[in-house]
RNA sequence: GCGGAUGUGGUGGAAUUGGUAGACACGCCAGAUUUAGGAUCUGGUGCCGUAAGGUGUGGAGGUUCGACUCCUCUCAUCCGCACCA
């Protein structure tokens, strides 16, 4: 058969579509597979990063469907976000024209790859339809206090202006422009993900073994549960005094009670409610009033490189335990946003405490002992610690807290370091928020039956402020509560909203996306989602917040899951000369060329050989058409077949070479097995049947040559489906595409096997024996064969691995 | 600093439970074919050495008859978090 990837191509793709091949079935009785590849942005065209995830997540449903399974495999498009807005100001395009031109263009492209989607699921998440049942959702979730409206300090990015999501600030900037993000005061919607903390702390352990492990420590880490003392520092009468009375006292947080009796100051964040009206009443000395405004302007990050630097507010607070006066400062160190936004400092055994109090000429008092320097930060017994003195530091803690606890001075306590996720962004180019300032009623929700809340096409985006808020008429609205004039919230959804709960709308069967949002009983029959495949870029933002979304809408009612993601594949980036492939680099390869020149079978195989998913892939021109090269060779084969079914094959009476090619076209059919449903290693599978063509080509038999051929079109259809396809039609009306095939462990018996003879666990020569020579024999055999090495030497020990080598331990006599 | 991962030929990468290191492919070399180039086919290809042989999985030790694989230490690279009290 001649190889012309393009007709070949052209003519199955458009067979599937004209037979809807790839639709799920609607018969639930049937054992399911949900394959997901995380839908894409619609940038405008796809990347080699797109061909990777959705070859993997080809390759895993095409072979599912063939072991009988009913198969979810959906493809969508995310679809609100920045770059169409910035689109629309660079080129003076309507986001949504944008958006969906996008789309159309890109799902050509991935239909040129001969990916097996769902169709009839497809959808963009900024359909109306979409945009109608997550304002549902987000009112719900209003209702139920879920979101929540605060002022708060936000990351604020100056050139999307909008504001950003703790998890979207990667290295002081924003995740998407990579320009520094500000901190801000301003109102803002949060999702109270930290009521759902413990439980995707918890859940992770659900997830071991079926997630990468370097993700669930991410979010662990992430996630940062901490366990200690929350206890109150009670002013001194003078303190208190000169606060005018205001205060009486502040929590602090520490999760070593076991060093309270080290306490020497302590120490509030710049924000801290008392720095806040010992600043608006003078309370402060001009220097530090001046020093603690320049701090306050710095951002975290900023915050976190400085050195520390603090200043006496000269308030001081009573030690709980020993009564003693500790002075209380302020520092640039202590985080408003965690643990009340105060500390106790214990410098002895704190290396911020230490460095701070060093700075400052401030007391250290050691209370545990070890270590030969301060700070000193292990383990060991109190010291100077009044009743607790002597005992280990562990059990002190324990004893401490319950103490507290005892004396009503204190509470065991649980913090986060993960915050609640603030989900509004002042873009014109996202799900509207479904919530109405009314003069009268405060903030409301919509009306159910008014939904969606869609986004008006007559706006004009300048890249300066929220278009929304600028549109004429757009946010005045009634009251859905009491009728009287109000006003829409002009901000949208972060884009993060809409990815969190996709996948349990792919499950909806489309005949009633009119009515339902997500589906009950199709959600419990199709999630969670048997492989999820995305890069490891999500591990937090998209996978933190699709767990969070899939908890908080079971509480609501909507489905059972526990866990949308039952297991996952992060695939390594696509690299080029060594670096990501990006249009600055100018180093990109157009999946849309390769194709053009090689086909789209040559792109997938490549990129499944050229390295495990997991891994990072270096693209190599010449490796690609290495690839090609195959399956010019595979398609000339061809003519090889003379059964157009699996022929009875008399092994026995087979030739070496014959018998040979059977072992390795049946060990490739071994292989495939592992691979598809638990390895990934579609590179050791691609290996494997390049050895068993190489090994049928050294052989001549008819019989052979057709179930080699057989197989491993079998075997490579979900890797390159065009081509195997084409092949299986012509040479096997398709048979061999249909069912399982069994493995004939007849061919893996030998009559022979070559052992390996070493000597002192080198390798020396190797021998052929008989298949049931005894373990004489066999040494026998070898003795006579290393009988160079041997000469004049004492065996000490002789060790045979069946079917594996010969060993002798020898020296000299 | 803390946490995680990875180190194997010129390159991408293989090596069930410890059992013939380098499968498969790229590249390279030689040959065949061709007017030539390209394409294709055949053979070779870890390193040193003409060879015998030696040596070899980042490095140093250890366990073992036998270590890419297990243990200890160490180096390098990459990624994530980064004052979370």
């Amino acid at each position: 058969m001649e190889y012309n990837p393009l007709d070949i191509e052209k003519k199955w793709q458009k067979r599937w579509e004209e037979e809807k091949a790839f639709e799920p079935f609607e018969d639930e009785s049937r054992e399911k597979k949900y394959i997901l590849s995380m839908f894409p942005y619609p940038s405008g065209r796809i990347h080699m990063g797109h061909v990777r995830n959705y070859s993997i997540g080809d390759a895993l449903a095409r072979y599912y469907r063939k072991q009988g399974f009913n198969v979810l495999h959906p493809i969508g498009w995310d679809a609100f976000g920045m770059p169409a807005e910035n689109a629309a100001i660079k080129n003076r395009l309507h986001p949504k024209n944008w958006t969906y031109d996008n789309i159309d263009y890109m799902r050509k492209e991935l239909s040129s790859l001969g990916l097996s989607f769902s169709k009839d699921r497809e959808f963009a998440t900024c359909d109306p339809l979409y945009t109608k049942w997550e304002q549902e959702f987000i009112i719900k979730m209003f209702d139920s206090g879920l979101l929540y409206r605060e002022n708060n300090s936000v990351n604020w990015c100056e050139s999307c202006h909008t504001v950003l999501a703790n998890e979207q600030v990667e290295d002081g900037c924003c995740w998407r422009c990579d320009n520094p993000v500000i901190q801000k005061q301003m109102p803002g919607y949060y999702l109270d993900i930290l009521r759902y903390a413990e439980e995707l702390l918890d859940d992770l352990k659900l997830l071991e073994g079926k997630w990468p492990h370097q993700v669930i420590t991410m979010q662990r880490n992430w996630i940062g549960r901490s366990e200690g003392l929350e206890f109150k520092f009670e002013l001194s009468d003078e303190s208190k005094k000169l606060l005018d009375n205001n205060f009486d006292g502040y929590e602090v947080f520490t999760t070593r009670p076991d060093t309270i009796f080290g306490v020497t100051y302590s120490a509030l964040a710049p924000e801290h409610k008392i720095v806040e009206y010992m600043l608006e009443n003078n309370l402060l000395p001009e220097d530090t009033v001046k020093a603690l405004e320049k701090i306050r302007n710095m951002s975290e990050r900023d915050r976190a490189q400085a050195d520390k630097e603090g200043y006496p507010l000269g308030i001081s607070v009573i030690h709980p335990l020993t009564g003693k006066d500790i002075p209380v400062w302020t520092a640039n160190f202590v985080l408003a946003s965690y643990g009340g936004g105060a500390v106790m400092a214990v410098p002895a055994h704190d290396e911020r405490d230490f460095e701070f109090a060093t700075k400052y000429n401030l007391p250290i008092i050691r209370v545990i002992e070890g270590g030969e320097t301060l700070p000193y930060t292990g383990d060991g017994k109190l010291i100077d610690s009044g009743v607790f003195s002597g005992k280990d530091n562990n059990q002190a803690k324990k004893e401490i807290i319950a103490f507290f606890e005892a004396e009503r001075l204190g509470k065991k306590q649980i913090n986060f370091k993960l915050r609640n996720w603030g989900v509004n962004r002042q873009r014109y180019w996202g799900a509207p928020i479904p919530l109405v300032h009314c003069p009268e009623c405060g903030l409301v929700a919509e009306k159910i039956e008014n939904l969606p809340i869609t986004l008006p096409d007559d706006v004009e985006i300048t890249g300066e402020g929220n278009p929304l808020e600028n549109h004429p008429t757009w946010k005045y609205c009634k009251c859905p509560n009491c009728g009287a004039d109000a006003i829409r919230e002009t901000d949208t959804l972060d884009t993060f909203v809409q990815s969190s709960w996709y996948q349990f709308r792919y499950a909806v069967n489309p005949k009633k996306w009119e009515e339902i949002g997500i589906d009950k009983d199709a959600s419990k029959y199709w999630l969670p989602v048997d492989q999820y495949i995305g890069g490891i870029e999500h591990a937090i933002l998209h996978l933190l917040y699709a767990r969070f979304f899939t908890k908080a809408l079971r509480d609501l009612g909507y489905h059972n899951i526990n866990e949308p993601f039952e297991r996952l594949l992060t695939q390594g980036m696509v690299l080029k000369d060594g670096a990501k492939m990006s249009k600055s680099k100018g180093n990109t390869v157009d999946p849309d060329e390769i194709i053009k020149k090689y086909g789209a079978d040559t792109a997938r195989l490549f990129i499944l050989f050229a390295a495990p998913p997991q891994k990072e892939l270096e693209w190599n021109d010449s490796a690609v058409e290495g690839a090609y090269r195959f399956l010019k060779k595979l398609a000339s084969k061809s003519e090889k077949v003379k059964y157009d079914y699996l022929p009875e094959i008399e092994h026995s009476s087979l030739s070496k070479e014959a018998k040979e090619a059977r072992a390795k076209v049946y060990e490739a059919l071994k292989r495939g097995e592992d691979v598809y449903t638990k390895s990934f290693a579609f590179n050791t599978l691609i290996a494997g049947v390049m050895e068993a063509l190489n090994a049928l080509d050294k052989q001549d038999d008819d019989k052979v040559w057709s179930e080699g051929i057989y197989i491993l079109l079998h075997l490579l259809e979900p890797i390159v489906p065009h081509i195997a396809s084409e092949m299986s039609d012509k040479l096997f009306g398709m048979k061999n595409l249909k069912d399982k095939i069994e493995i004939k462990d007849e061919v893996f018996v030998k009559d022979s096997i070559t052992y390996a003879v070493s000597i002192n666990g080198k390798r020396r020569s190797e021998i052929e024996v008989m298949a049931d020579a005894s373990k004489e024999e066999i040494l026998k055999v070898a003795k006579d064969r290393g009988a160079k090495w041997l000469d004049g030497m004492e065996i000490v020990k002789e060790i045979v691995v069946p079917n594996k080598l010969v060993n002798f331990v020898i020296k000299p006599k």
